[in-house]
Order: C-alpha cells, then structure tokens, then sequence
DNA sequence: GGTTCGATGTATCGGTCCGATACATCGGCG
DNA sequence: CGCCGATGTATCGGACCGATACATCGAACC
C-alpha cells in the first residue's frame, strides 16, 4: 500500500523522504494516520532497488562536481521512472480485498484523478459492500446480543453504526456523481480534472509551493 | 493492545482461542477490524507464559484420567489469573498516547464497565484532544491548501473532517454524561452497570450464547 | 555574538499485527 | 457414505509502527 501511495505521490512531482511523508500525510490524513519513517525509508530502497524511483539530480550535465570536499548534504531527491509509471497504472487500476479496507479504500481515492471512471466505480461499489458488511454486522449485535453487553459497549455500537450508515450515504452520492460522469463535489463536469487520456511522461504539474 | 483486550474478554469467562476471536470481534467491530490468529495465538502464549492466564480444566480433582488414549481433544480453554487481573486493572488505568488511537481507545472504551469515572474522563478527554488535533490538521489543508489539491482529494478531506466533528461531538456528549454520573445513554442512571466496585474473583458472569 | 531550540532531514531496530496457509475434527445434508 | 462448511489450533513471512539516534539550518532570544 505504501509502495503505491509513494509512486503516486512521486508523479506530482520529485520529492525527498521527509517531503513524501508530508505530502502524504496531507492527501490520505483523512484514512489513515502519518506514515512512519520505520516504513517510508525501506520502501524507499524497494522501490529503488526495484528501478520504479531513481535519486534524482542525477542530470547528464551536472553531474560529479566537486566529488568529495563539502561533504554530501542531505536531502535525497526520488523520481518516479517510466517503470514506476507503468507499476502505478496497474496496481491503482486493480483491485484485491485490501483495496477495500481504510487505508486501501483511501490511498485509491486519494489517486481517483490518475484512473478512468469504470476503475473509480468499481472501488466505490467495492467500498460501499465492504462497509455494508460492517454494518450488517454492528445491526446484528445490537439487535441480537444486546442483552450481553454492557452500556458502553453498546453505546461504542451505535457509535460505530452510525459512521458506516454515513460512509454508505457518501459512497451512494460519489457513485451517483461518476455515473452521472460529475466531479464529486456535484457540480458541473469539470473540464481539465478527467482522468489521464494520455499515455507518455508529460504531467501537468501544477504545484505552486516551495 | 491485544493482550489488554485478551485478558479483558477473558474477565467475563473462560474461552478458547477461536472464541476469544469472535466476543472481541463482536465488542470491538466499531473501532477496528476482526484480530488475526497470526497474531492471537503468540500472544495467548506469552501471556500463558508471563502466568495472566492458564488452561483451564485443570481443577485438581479430574486430571491425567484417561492419559493418552482418546488422543487429546481440539480446544485449549484459557481462564486469567490473578496476577493477570491485576496486569489488566494495571494497564487499563494508564493512558499513553497508543491509549488514544482507534484501535487503543475502542479497547479502553469496550472495557470502561471496568474502570473507575475518573480513569474514564481521562481516556475521553484525551481521545477528544487527539481527534480535535486531526480535526484541524484537515480544516488546515481545507483552508490553506485547497487549490493544490484535485477534486476527489478534497471530497476525501471532508468526509474526513466531517467524521472528526461528529466523533467530537459523540465524545462530549459521553462526557457530560460522564460528569453527571450517568450512564452513556443519556438515561437514567442504571444499578448494575456501574464499575467494578469488589476487588476479588467473583465475578457476575451473566453469559447466556451456547 | 553566542546559544538554544524547533523544523528539517536520513536512517535503523525491535516489536506488533496481519494475511495466507495448512491441517484436523465434527455435524448435517444429499 | 462422502462431502462440505463451521469450528478449531497453529505457523510463517511480510508490512508497518514507535522509539531512537544523529546531523543541519535558520530564527529567536539573551
């Protein structure tokens, strides 16, 4: 999962570790918690290893001055390789069990934008069951063992009844709005947030900090 | 976590590994998904090893009959001790910042019947900071970072912070109640549910499935 | 002018937990 | 009578986390 989110991050635009995480940490903060260093830097080392990312700075012209005398400064700079690309485009278009558990579900929404419209409805109708089943579940012990549990137990089922019955509600509008071929938040199609139609390297980046 | 949500199902009854799995499964689905016997199973021996639980079975009267005829049956029922009664009454009263994850904070709320108010406030207090964190870490990116981000990146933003609200507003309510000395309900306060006021073995095991 | 301090930055280690897998038993159903 | 799904124990590799270490840099403070 996080060899995904990490080449999807990389095709915004070449970063360092500690800049993976932030970005990261921005875009799926809402499903799952800051990724942790213990993980980033050996998938780092995967991925390179692998030739999905390469150091970057490693232009042909500029390279090997001044080899050792100011000793190296720190910040590595990954990116993705056309590999790395083509890694992506497959693992963010298919779609197994965990694609459907919090930090799945949300490391594929997060990259809904680089996908094609059958691709987004499928995870969403995998999504919306998955969370379904949840919920089926919860009404079950509260309809069925009620009697067993004590207040706050039960209490933490209504809780957590209620955040499935709003997941369910929200995944039903977004599966609205993709048939509907509308942006999510159910306005006007937008015209330059479509999916990828092109195939090679130019991405338009559009990122304006730093 | 696991070994404080072992050894605290464990308090209502002695159980089996596979049963063990299905009552957590069933008090703890709001918060975090069904446990994995990859992991079960190691710590149902650690802590046999570290002495909190035992097989039971084992009552002095009718053991060792029949040795080794009959080959040894399937299920291995484990009962806490006390010393693990004590670990659990230890490591339930103290929070620290894994006390407030989801899946930290879903165990201490499934087991406050067995806590004091006080330790309850505590736990509340701390979880309502943690989320109110998160809550504005999103309201942040909302704000200053919207531009940056595409569509679907957004509409994953605000479901996010909307569950934040919500949770917050769950987590004030329990603590009004709690203050009030009522239980979470909202009702009146109920006689039997109150914490563990007693201190040894006898426990009110009201289990009625099977 | 020095110094302390928080943000930036890379990296490793031990430990927890998961997912897949294997295998064995038992009751019911065709 | 055999098959199958639920019950039940168990292991293994891998993913990920939390703590920790350490080094640099700019700003704020004394």
């Amino acid at each position: 999962m996080l060899e995904l989110a990490i080449l999807g991050i990389l095709q915004e635009s070449p970063m360092h570790g500690y800049e993976i995480r932030k970005e990261l940490t921005a875009k799926l903060g809402a499903f799952r918690a800051a990724i942790s260093y213990g993980s980033l830097y050996p998938t780092l080392r995967r991925l390179q290893a692998a030739g999905w990312i390469t150091e970057a700075g490693e232009t042909p012209s500029a390279a090997d001055e001044v080899p050792a005398l100011t000793s190296r400064r720190g910040r590595i700079v990954y990116e993705i390789t056309a590999e790395g690309k083509e890694r992506f485009a497959e693992r963010i278009a298919q779609s197994g069990p965990e694609t459907y558990d919090d930090t799945g579900f949300g490391v594929h929404f997060a990259f809904f934008s680089r996908t094609d419209q059958a691709t987004r409805l499928r995870i969403l109708e995998g999504r919306r069951r998955r969370v379904e089943e949840r919920r089926e579940g919860l009404r079950d012990v509260l309809a069925r063992a009620a009697e067993r549990l004590d207040a706050y137990t039960l209490e933490l089922q209504r809780h957590g009844l209620d955040a499935c019955e709003r997941e369910v509600r929200w995944l039903e509008e977004l599966i609205a709005n993709e048939r509907s071929g509308r942006a999510p938040d159910g306005g006007t199609p937008q015209q330059e947030n479509g999916p990828h139609t092109g195939e090679t390297g130019d991405e338009v980046v559009n990122r304006k900090k730093e």
